[in-house]
RNA sequence: GCCACCCUAGCUCAGUGGUAGAGCAGCGGUUUCGUAAACCGCAGGUCGUGGGUUCAAAUCCCAUGGGUGGCUCCA
């Protein structure tokens, strides 16, 4: 005998006025969806975290009620509760987009509704009752989120008011549980995410039990855009960015020494796990993106090349060498490609967007034995991808960048214990960087692949067997591998909660196969290797993107651009300054001197917003006794201290950590 | 690429059809100072760019570049 846990609790006497849903096995019930009587029943209240989704997603239904009273035609579509709050993709009659003023008339509607202390009810009916009723309404939308419910399942509609959604629940008793509302912005969204699809209006909100708690999350959220690391670059003198050359950021001299200080890093790393650094090409003929399945595969976001005879007519008498330019850019319009139909192309160019297929060449240039696996080729070349505009984003997302990437040729027996290896050093450099949260997903293929099927099986159990021997838990992200292999990536989130792929090991048969390459086994036959692509910290630009909201811009001593300022407290002590500044840098410390005519008081600010870790105050007692009145960005004020301390302090923190 | 919004001095921003502004930074001077902003002065902008409407445009319209938040795509 199922029975709603309303009634189950009103019956136990527990129907308290602050009872969201309940949590029976583990699983969010709300108080209106009939259930066998369980033996152990929890209750929901308004403020704990799981009602959260649930207030949420309540509030998407009265936005998408008050959205269609407001703008009577309009049809819903979807409207689920995310991390943040919620979303509802609407599609208007007229296509217009919402703007701002609409948002506030919505939210105000919303709060007229809310107001009303209507009753969420819930009611099972038949397909045909359901597709009925949406077909009479005109939501096209909803007629095939009908059709894609599974057979067998019940199909519930939820009501307040006399506004209706066909929708799987839970929701909330009532709209008086929805204190805490704001509607945060627009966007476009294709329907089923799918390009090809109609364009519907996704409006972004989000909601919580009380009005406080939401002014807690927008003061949080304010806090979170002061460590933007596009923010923080500016302030910091770390990298700017110009119009000239959009996505592509120019790290100024504070940004370039911790970029290089991060490269030294991993490059010290590499010594000692038996990496060999390379140095690789720019850019490429044509023919060797051909061979790696890039001009197949990756054409889109690539930059090309060319020399300028390419742009010359091809002479009378002479045939054409290679593509005309005209059937490279195949996106051109019609009016360039006739232009450039009568261009010869003898010598495209792509400019590498990965150095893997100039591993291959490097790979594939002598006989290899056995012995010189496995084979680990570094390479911090600069790669250029052609991101469409509107993905890029400050350092994250940019159109140049180069990684801390890296090719391990090895046999197939070889493979495990290299990813093994891998990970090991890839946990070591995140745990002296001070991350913690990582989270992990394994890229399985794409639906634009090389290779097998049978490649494919054997490369992503590779991956789940390197985590599952690790005991690390992992999420699937069907389809989201590379072209030519399964990936694992490693996601590190931004200031305000954004997921960003850092790290990556890929498994790849493909490239091998494509570029021929082969080892001389102890048989005395030639075999094939396995190569596996690599990096830790990923793109270097990214990683300080994200490095930067991690550390706030306090960078630690051993990758700050400048490790300690001294602050002269009048003029007469800058010669002494300079004299122990000279002394430091003699013994490798990074000092900068602000002999400004500020006061102390200034100066201290304008070098602790530069986040240094040491400040330095020299005076006249300081002076006399050969020292420097040290303050700790981290310990605070240490008074007064002997020169040589200093610098052996400051030296000792300014190694590079060990792993 | 698609949707919305934004672009005013080096930076942060004010200015909604009628003579382009502030603070900070910069420069010059004064001050020589002990732990988060000394004082006075000067200079700095074809209001992203190009068209249009208007007697008059930073302001309204169109196009275009760049950025922001999403969608899609990806390190």
């Amino acid at each position: 005998m199922r029975i709603a846990p309303k009634e189950l609790l009103a019956q136990r006497g527990q129907l308290d006025k602050d009872v969201v849903a309940v949590l029976v096995d583990g699983k969010i019930v709300d108080l209106h969806t009939p259930i066998e009587p369980p033996a152990k029943m929890d209750v929901l209240r308004q403020d704990s975290a799981k009602a959260l989704e649930i207030i949420r997603h309540s509030t998407a239904h009265v936005m998408a009620d008050a959205v269609q009273k407001l703008f009577p035609g309009t049809q819903v579509t979807i409207g689920p509760a995310i991390d943040n709050g919620f979303f509802y993709d609407f599609a208007r009659p007229d296509h217009k987009p919402f703007n701002d003023a609409d948002l506030a008339q919505i939210e105000a509607k919303m709060g007229e509704i809310i107001a009303g202390n209507h009753d969420f009810r819930r009611e099972v009916v038949s397909r045909d009752e359901a597709k009925k009723l949406f077909q009479s309404m005109g939501e096209t939308f909803k007629l095939e989120i009908i059709d894609a419910i599974p057979e067998g399942d019940d199909i519930s509609l939820y009501r307040h008011g006399d506004w209706v959604d066909v929708c799987r629940g839970p929701h909330v008793p009532n709209t008086r549980f929805l204190q805490g509302v704001k509607l945060t912005s627009v966007a476009g969204a294709y329907w089923r995410g799918q390009e090809s699809n109609p364009m519907l209006q996704r409006i972004y909100g989000t909601a919580f039990p009380s009005k406080k708690a939401l002014d807690a999350y927008l003061k949080q959220l304010e806090e979170a855009k002061a460590r933007d690391h596009r923010k923080l670059g500016k302030e910091l003198d770390l990298f700017m960015m110009s119009d000239l050359a959009p996505a592509s950021p120019f790290f100024l001299p504070r940004g370039a020494f911790v970029y290089n200080t991060l490269v030294d890093f991993v490059r010290k790393q590499y010594q000692r796990r038996g990496y060999r650094e390379v140095i690789t090409p720019q850019i490429f003929d044509k023919a060797l993106w051909e061979r790696s399945g890039h001009w197949e595969n990756y054409r889109e976001n690539m930059f090309m090349s060319f020399g300028a005879d390419a742009l010359e007519e091809v002479p009378e008498g002479r045939t054409a060498r290679g593509t005309p330019l005209g059937e490279v850019f195949v996106s051109a319009g019609d009016k360039a490609k006739e232009k450039l139909a009568g261009s010869s192309l003898d010598y495209v160019c792509g400019c590498k967007a990965m150095n893997c297929p100039s591993h291959c060449v490097i790979f594939g240039a002598q006989r290899r034995s056995y012995r010189e696996l496995p084979l680990r080729i570094a390479d911090f070349g600069r790669l250029h991808r052609y991101e469409r505009s509107g993905v890029t984003h400050g350092l994250t997302r940019v159109r140049t960048f180069s990684q801390d990437d890296g090719h391990i040729f090895c046999t197939p027996e070889q493979m495990q214990d290299e990813i093994a290896k891998f990970m090991d050093f890839f946990y070591a450099v995140y745990k002296a960087l001070a991350f913690d949260k990582i989270e992990i997903r394994l890229a399985t293929r794409p639906e634009k692949r090389l290779g097998t099927d049978e490649m494919w099986d054997k490369s992503e159990a590779a991956l789940a067997k390197g985590l599952e021997a690790r005991g690390l838990p992992y999420v699937i992200s069907e389809g989201e591998g590379a072209f030519y292999g399964p990936k694992l990536e490693f996601h590190i989130t931004d200031a305000i909660g954004r997921p960003w792929q850092l790290g990556t090991i890929q498994v790849d048969y493909n490239l091998p196969e494509r570029f021929e390459l082969e080892y001389i086994g102890a048989d005395n036959a030639a075999h094939r290797p396995v190569m596996l692509h690599r990096a830790i910290l990923g793109s270097l630009e990214r990683f300080l993107g994200v490095y930067i909201e991690h550390v706030a811009g306090a960078f630690p001593v051993w990758l700050a651009p400048e490790q300690l300022a001294l602050l002269t407290v009048a003029d007469r002590h800058n010669d002494y300054a300079h004299e122990i500044r000279a002394e430091m840098e003699a013994k490798g410390i990074r000092v900068i001197v602000d002999d400004s005519n500020e006061k102390l008081g200034g100066k201290i600010r304008a070098a602790r917003n530069l986040r240094i870790p040491y400040l330095g105050v020299v005076g006249d007692k300081e002076v006399e006794a050969r020292a420097v009145a040290l303050r700790s960005r981290i310990d605070g004020e240490l008074g007064s201290i002997p020169l040589a301390d200093v610098i052996a302090r400051i030296s000792k923190e300014g190694e590079f950590p060990t792993l």
